[in-house]
DNA sequence: AATGAATGAGGCTTCATTCAT
DNA sequence: AATGAATGAAGCCTCATTCAT
């Protein structure tokens, strides 16, 4: 009685981030449009009515789906970021590997292909999640690089389109798993492409030395 | 009033291509599914039945789309590449910028956002892009670096990964204009995107200077 | 006004079986292409939706109501046969008024008009139907024939033939009754017509007494 | 360029009725609604437009290919009756010998098929068919018939119904050839059926002998 | 006279949403 | 809270009809 109890209360209580990850798994699959709310509920294991008990419509749905995808990604690495006081290759590095342990290897990894994919329909979203992700994520990579500019460990660059290209490789980490490599059975190997990525940046950034 | 386009000088000249660059626009745009043939027929110019005397059907107007925008960059990548006779990394910026100014300034700047939402929706046509764009691309920025690395010009990476690393950026770029920036207004200036890019490339696969 | 169905007392009783009644009265009015899902819905109570509910598709639908139309009365007439020991032609004449009163009288009996406009455009549907009813009904008429060829109550004839040409009027006073008669308000009176036909078969079919 | 000349001009003159012939091919395979005028058009060798040079509209065409398969056969039965001077019998004969090589064997066999399929969406062509076809091929029945009724050959029956019951088995070739024999392969041999038919007729129509 | 490109109304079908149970 | 039958707006697609050539 007891142990039944305590999952179907669990249950209920992790109903709407069951509905969610459902919904997320299928936007990124096949896209919002594309992607029916009956098969959101079945692969959720509840009916389609019920997706309306806790989501007012499919955008709503939809908005839901990005904002759980957020919540503690970034904080962490600004965490991290404050405690830190080794070098600044260093930082990037450690900011790197936690931004890849918190998204790239969860559920939330496919969140940046939907983003991308979906942002010009639904333009509001895609603001809260620049301003609440993006820009806070640009900022901890900016922090880094002028610390390491300051310090004279990096060579001097300008620092706002230096943060894109530094995260861009990333990025299209998570987007080709999610939108190519199925299609071709061709993953990309993270780590190493990773190592190669930080690789390439601590002797791309490194001050000259004359 | 004046402007007032010749009310019928069609027919032969409503070609397909009129139809696809439409299509390419609003796929890009919303993405395939919440593109409606109505829109597109509208900004070509044409009624709805019109695409039907031109393709089968949504789909395959989709494939005509991804297939007339393939044609000839990387065949002009591959004469640059068979003709280069400097540097290395002369020959990875003159690529760079050839598959700039041939696709990041045209019409079709727009594609890989699209494939990238919709190869899963399409695997065919995934396959289909990998195969002719994306593997012969890989394949030029594969011998400059291995040109690089047996003239001692660059130093050893493993090589595969080190092609996806350096084309990150330059996809990322375009994505992020057809999907984040018109949602911010948030351009990235590409010139200077570009520029770095380069500059961390240069400095980062440079062979180790003791 | 005082009759108002009761506004929803439908769900389970809204069944398929319904939904093919009124698709039936349709297809044998207008034809299968010339009917409008939509009227069968309305004609049923329901909406355009709900018939997708029941059904695949239009041609699905199409095919049901012709599988729903078959069912028993070839086995009736099958039992009959079986218990029969009076004479041959009292025999075609209880198998005779059995179908009319089994098939003729009641809401199947537009089938066979159906079948005969739409069999080109339904083949597969066209040869379940006929092994089904025609291959089984002519095997009773067959039974019967030569079963007075054997007593010496018929005189001999070439027994498939005949049983098409013993047949032929009664189809074609179903098939009139639903094409020509509602435009012309021109009835055959079913009664005398099959009396009729029963008495030439009866001396038809006698053996010539010499 | 003579005889080049010739049979253009004979094709320009044939042209309706080209036109007419395959659309009464098309329709009677397919039904008016589920053909489709361009069809109609390969089959005749011509564009979809010319159609409208000679047809107002689909229903005009549909309206013509009844008109056309009108013509002379029924004046030719009126014919034979005027001047037959033999047994009523012989007359029945030779009326329905008359109408097998003048309807059955020509294209116009598709004609009952088609009416019958269609008379409820066009009830004034059924209405026209009715008057200028059916009920002269009635009147010729029924004055055989009465013919031999008074003069002792036949027995009495109520005349109106009795010919319907004569005709229903040769409209019910026809019907067949039509709709199911070309679903199953299974062709009725003509010639049999109609021996077997005025046999029956012959013997069951044949006044008492006691 | 003939063509065939173009049109757009209309039909089949899908699916987000509602609601009685 | 949960279901799933029902709805109906909306999208893809067809095809009769038009019209410039």
């Amino acid at each position: 009685m007891f142990a039944a109890t305590q999952p179907r209360r669990r249950r209920k209580e992790a109903r709407p981030s069951e509905l969610t990850a459902a919904a997320l798994a299928l936007f990124v699959e096949k896209g919002f449009a594309a992607t029916r709310l009956e098969e959101i509920a079945i692969r959720a294991g509840v009916s389609k009515g019920t997706l309306y008990l806790y989501f007012d419509s499919k955008d709503a749905l939809f908005k839901a789906v990005i904002q759980e995808g957020i919540v503690p990604v970034v904080a962490e690495g600004e965490a991290i970021a404050a405690r830190h006081d080794g070098s600044a290759v260093e930082l990037l590095e450690r900011l790197l590997e936690n931004w890849w342990s918190r998204i790239g290897e969860t559920e939330y990894a496919g969140i940046p292909k939907l983003m991308i994919a979906e942002a010009r329909n639904f333009p509001d979203v895609a603001r809260f999640y620049y301003e609440n992700v993006i820009r806070r994520g640009r900022a901890l990579i900016g922090a880094a690089l002028e610390r390491g500019m300051a310090s004279g460990e990096f060579r001097r660059l300008e620092v706002e389109t230096t943060i894109e290209v530094v995260i861009a490789p990333i990025l299209m980490l998570l987007i080709w798993r999610f939108s190519m490599a199925p299609c071709l059975g061709r993953e990309i190997e993270p780590r190493q492409y990773l190592a190669i990525h930080m690789e390439l940046l601590r002797q791309g950034l490194e001050r000259s030395r004359v």
